[in-house]
DNA sequence: AATATTAGTGCAATCGATTACATCTTTTTT
DNA sequence: AAAAAAGATGTAATCGATTGCACTAATATT
């Protein structure tokens, strides 16, 4: 039985006709008579017959896989974002290979030339967070291989993106805070090259000015944004005895590091602080009390960067206008932000 | 700039040699001279060349591809566990492909299928919930194509395994709520075909036996152990009126979807009743009362994962006799259990 | 009935890298 | 100095599927 592998050879010759009869018959072409399509059809199971689609690449030039570069994925925004490529992706038979750059830029660019060996025929990328040089990227658009950039995007690299408007996420946040009769809100951001915080950053800046709030720059607290971070800045936050009643973090991580810091010194969340992080990460329904939030629709957003991707791989030949889609965010309102409610 | 792409004939037009010179120059062949070597290596990187690794793997049989199969890519364990693989594949030179199940047989198959015309050159697997059939991993054995089954596994399959050891994590766990003073311990699991319940199972039972409490099989709740199966199970519980003073969930999700209608209804845990969850999610640490819960290490069982593939491959050509790696749990103690602590 | 179409297949080159075998130099051995 | 060995490179087939072009036979057109 486990003979080796059967070729589009192997059913020509049992069937006494050419291998490009089989492989016009196996992919349907409408030269070939129904009877013979029948016949290598049943041939092709008898023979237990798999296709080689590296051959099929190889002669093609069209590996059907789609590289994925996110910094680390095990973190649920962005495995949801794969989730959501893979969804789009296989219905139109093409694999995901997926890859992490673990935020440092020459692992990227490793990775990056990696799945540029295998073939890919073309690439998803949520930028690291250190990442400073594109250069790479702009490569890949001149050698006209498909990039989409998703979530933690740039402009530097004139490919399509698509995020969600993190602008109006920042908005919604601190507006929502303000509403709930906060104001002083520290502000918990990380500008960098990236987009994103920047943005949120943006949203903040102009709630606060739509709703007649002083901006006070000694508010804004700038780190990595983990959950340490998130430690870190409350507990330097707490010991400059500044006064506030709010945080908006612009990652749920440092916000979990917030609650705990201000748990740990006996100040009440929402009470005394209200608090909202950013990203719906799955943990957010079960702190004590439970984070309000800005869900981003991560498996939406994958969905939305791999039909983006598709669209540049069908308008290939033509020229092709980058596209930038922009995903409506979500606030998420749960205890640590309502003040009012209770 | 942006010519085509470059290939070992360019190289070798350039240098007036031939292709074959230039692949084993690449390859770090002893039979080409060491001037010809740098030589190449240096037209390569003028040239900007980019192997084309489809092109080898045709020739070679060997794609350098591993597929994974995994229920869902967007929970934490198994995207940690495709990290821990990941790290090990890389650094030898091999990239990996993922796949989500969906918890569906068919879907399993059709989605092993896809990778092994990607010609992947084994194949990594965690079994769906459902699955019940196994053919398809069987002809994966007969065809010599390396198949190592991870966490959720079954013994229907002669291949190389990598869990860990849940009778140990049910054993902790139990035991744990015993020296807590727990005497009616419920349990909630899911006995299907899959392994991992069965053994927690198998723990949970083998606890209670060594420390002379009597099982009641009535405290014994079988779901698909979701979030909400957990809601429902506790609430059919506390329906019941029957006596209990713990829980042992053999999922973290169940786990808080039983702290939650416990809450609801007025139940104090730890104090009326101690949760044990199972497998250690991010969102653990994060509940109130955190969880206590087992840690099932899941980038190491990536890399163990991994590693055993790679022992496969390498004793391809003589027998292999699969083996099982069972990895030690943990059990991570937080506030949900603790009734003396406090 | 002669010519033009159309349907259905075959031929052979091709994608890019690898590799068994052959060939040609040099160098070493005796 | 002749023979043997080692060193360096070339030749050509190969992996499996695809596809432009050619070809035959059957059918349609005038």
């Amino acid at each position: 039985m486990a003979s080796k592998k059967a070729t589009i050879h192997d059913i020509a010759k049992e069937l006494n006709i050419t291998a490009s009869t089989v492989s016009r018959a196996l992919n349907n072409n409408p030269r070939i008579s129904e009877a013979t399509k029948k016949a290598v059809l049943g041939m092709a199971k008898d023979l237990n017959y798999q296709p080689n689609n590296l051959a099929a690449a190889l002669r093609k030039g069209k590996s059907q896989l789609i590289g994925i570069i996110v910094p680390t994925i095990n973190r649920s925004f962005f495995s949801s974002v794969i989730r959501g490529v893979e969804e789009v992706a296989n219905k139109l038979n093409y694999r995901v290979i997926v890859s992490q750059s673990n935020e440092d830029v020459d692992n990227e660019i490793a990775t990056l030339n990696a799945l540029l060996n295998a073939r890919v025929d073309g690439v998803l990328v949520s930028i690291g967070k250190n990442t400073d040089r594109f250069e790479h990227y702009k490569d890949l658009m001149e050698r006209g291989i498909p990039l989409v950039l998703f979530d933690r995007t740039t402009n530097e690299v004139g490919t399509s993106q698509v995020v969600i408007d993190d602008y109006l996420g920042g908005y919604l946040a601190t507006e929502h805070l303000i509403k709930q009769g906060c104001k002083k809100i520290v502000h918990f951001t990380n500008l960098k090259q990236v987009n994103i915080y920047k943005e949120r950053y943006r949203g903040y800046l102009e709630a606060l000015r739509d709703n007649d709030i002083p901006f006070d720059e000694s508010l804004v607290y700038q780190s990595d944004m983990q959950l340490v971070d998130g430690r870190n800045c409350t507990e330097q936050l707490l010991a400059s005895h500044k006064k506030f009643d709010a945080i908006f973090s612009a990652s749920d991580y440092a916000a979990v590091g917030a609650l705990q810091i201000l748990k740990e010194n006996g100040v009440k969340v929402p009470e005394d602080v209200a608090l909202v992080g950013f990203s719906n990460e799955p943990f957010t329904s079960f702190t004590d009390p439970s984070l309000t939030t800005v869900s981003q629709f991560p498996i939406e957003m994958g969905q939305a960067a791999a039909e983006s991707f598709f669209e540049i791989l069908e308008a290939k030949k033509k020229k092709f206008i980058p596209q930038k889609t922009v995903l409506q965010p979500e606030l998420i309102i749960r205890d640590s932000s309502l003040k009012s409610g209770k």
